[in-house]
DNA sequence: GATGAATGAGTATTCATTCAT
DNA sequence: AATGAATGAATACTCATTCAT
């Protein structure tokens, strides 16, 4: 499998600029469409209304394009983190978890073709490499945002809790819209959000042993339960 | 991209069978080591020691090859789930979960760059409704698991807490093999089970605001926490 | 392409004969269904219920099935020809020519499906020379018949009037159930023996000036015209 | 069998044409050396000394390549038909059909081999549709040559006649290159022209009841004649 | 920079044929 | 004689990439 490489220039041009952005259009399209298999440079540029060789100008590669889709889409991510993580008005934890797990859905609600395609498909042409940087970065991000509340955090280590915490609400937000299953988004917003809370404030034989937390709780708790079935 | 459809042929002959084994092993080598793209028939055939014909004998095509190997994982998995849910020995919920956890984590582990592949390049060319149907066995496998301790759970859908459940361990647990951060088992175990039983056992309200076992205990079991950083 | 080669063995067992009866019959119908390109013989020993080794015991190869069919073919052509030739009360040579074109023309209207592919596909694929051995024998026929009427025509070689006589027979009969255009058999009967007879009894010169037969009645012949429209 | 489509895109620069050329009469070359089944794209492309791309970038197929010849074939041969249909200095039927027959004896002996394979194996890949049409294309250019003389004729539809005509000049033509039997090309001429005079002029019980020539036996014959229809 | 015609390595798949049982 | 699993040569077709214009 050829390494998808970085594009090959950044346009500076406005006209460039443009044709990128028609070229990756174009791409996302079509992927969408006919899948990774059925994506082809000819097409690609047949459909963008350029030809092939004002595509290899921008992209070295054929994987390339597919790799800037996700690189943009990593981009996003990071940015939707880093809003939120920047807002500062956010009265606990819990509140803040639930804040990035609805933006992060939000995101990925729109365009969820596109979406459905970036999580699934590229998992298999990324190298090694640029997945793992894309996920320390989104890791860095939520490490942020945790940070601030690092004293109701049960984990010790920051950076795992931060890890643990970005792979719990992407994968779960992935596999909400791929399978969509028939849970509201407020529903799984909230589970993802307790489970991330589970997670990150749960201690290991706490939660094991004695369960005061859980069995107090449980029993009012279900019985109030009016949460809307599947 | 092609449909993967089944096995040509079941074999039922002792030769057949272990011809058939052989060449899965081999397309399991080949896959690990040159990724899906680089997988190709006549290597296959020519590594395995047999003719491509007798390749073609058995499986129709090439992503047959790619979906028998998906399948047998799927019903590793299975296999696992149902085992761990028919064990009734089990204290309470958070044991149970936590057992499930680590034999699949262990699961995983054995052959741990197949299960990679098998994690990763196998969504994009399992067809919608097979990968669909994987999935669906493994939360109704859960479902067994939990309908137990249906009077623990949060939830008021056992269907929608199984499969909340089912792609909560296996994304994490995929995660774990394909990122392989600097966590050690145990500790993982515990954080995957940890957010289980958070998803499982918290209500939507109850969590966020008033629960005592979070506030009141963290601190408490942070002075105590001596879980080892990651 | 290779040489199709003739059957391997004649049989001569009952059980062996209806082997290759059944073996002929199977081809007959996966070639007139499926065409040349989509006959072959893995195909013809399943749907025969034979296994593959048993046509391999009859047939040398995959084109002498074909030629096989055709063989048999260019027999009954011979035999229903010798049969003609051998009616000795008929008057004159146009009606043996009539009687000719009748016969064959009924015989490549039984199983009409299979005479349009024997006529059409197997042109290509008989070697030149069992082609013209086919072709001298039905001509050799040909020739038998003609001798008794030699007095009547105009050719001064028996060889080759025969050879044009089979040409043309054949050809308009394969043309006839091939294009099957919309023209009564009793029709191309009259018009393929008049061409015989054209052919067989004009002269060279004769027929292109003065011949008393044309010129005169024609006009005549027109005015009392009333064969049906095509 | 595949459809043998029409060429993919019809080149209008004079490199892109030349090499369609080239293309087209290696493939010539090739069917006639090694047949049908002998050809293959990979080996056009190498003997044209063009790369298998190329040939694919106008042709979409194999068989296209082998239709793009027919095609030709059949257009040579109305270009002919049209221009005999053409000629007004004729002195009446039999002069112009002898004419047709010239010029189409002409056109095959050109390139013997080559139309001895158009007229044999073609038959074989032409798909119903196309063969048809290029058959009603030259029926309907011998019917504008008939039209003239069509006071002369003894068929009552012009369109029938044109029909046999074709179908008998053609097959004729055919037999004679392909047998290429020891016949002066002055006296097939002569047969085929006779034949199709025989066929255009007589009719159906003119011919076989009251003609001079034959008018002693014939009554007879009829007479005692109660064949079975088919 | 842009173009797109030309390239040709690469590959899935078929099927005639064999031969051990 | 019959079987049919195994063989593997053969081939149509694709598509990423280049480069002359």
């Amino acid at each position: 499998m050829k390494q998808a490489q970085l594009p090959r220039k950044i346009p500076t041009q406005a006209r460039s600029r443009m044709m990128v952005e028609t070229i990756l259009k174009t791409t996302a399209k079509i992927v969408v469409k006919h899948g990774y298999a059925g994506t082809n440079t000819n097409l690609v540029a047949q459909r963008a209304g350029v030809s092939v060789g004002s595509v290899y100008q921008y992209f070295p590669n054929k994987d390339s394009l597919i790799a800037a889709l996700y690189e943009r889409h990593a981009q996003s991510m990071n940015r939707v983190i880093l809003d939120v993580a920047g807002q500062y008005e956010v009265a606990d934890l819990q509140a803040h978890i639930k804040l990035l797990v609805r933006a992060l859905l939000q995101l990925h609600l729109q365009e969820p073709q596109l979406h459905r395609l970036l999580d699934k498909d590229f998992a298999f042409l990324s190298n090694e490499s640029s997945e793992h940087q894309y996920k320390a970065r989104i890791s860095a991000s939520i490490e942020c945002l945790l940070q601030r509340w690092s004293h109701q955090l049960a984990h010790s280590s920051l950076q795992t809790a931060a890890w643990l915490t970005a792979q719990m609400i992407t994968s779960m937000v992935k596999a909400y819209i791929l399978d969509a299953p028939q849970i509201s988004q407020m529903h799984i917003e909230q589970a993802i959000s307790c489970s991330v809370i589970g997670l990150l404030c749960s201690t290991p034989d706490a939660g094991f042993n004695q369960h005061a937390y859980l069995r107090g709780s449980a029993n009012s708790v279900l019985a109030r339960s009016s949460m809307p079935a599947a």
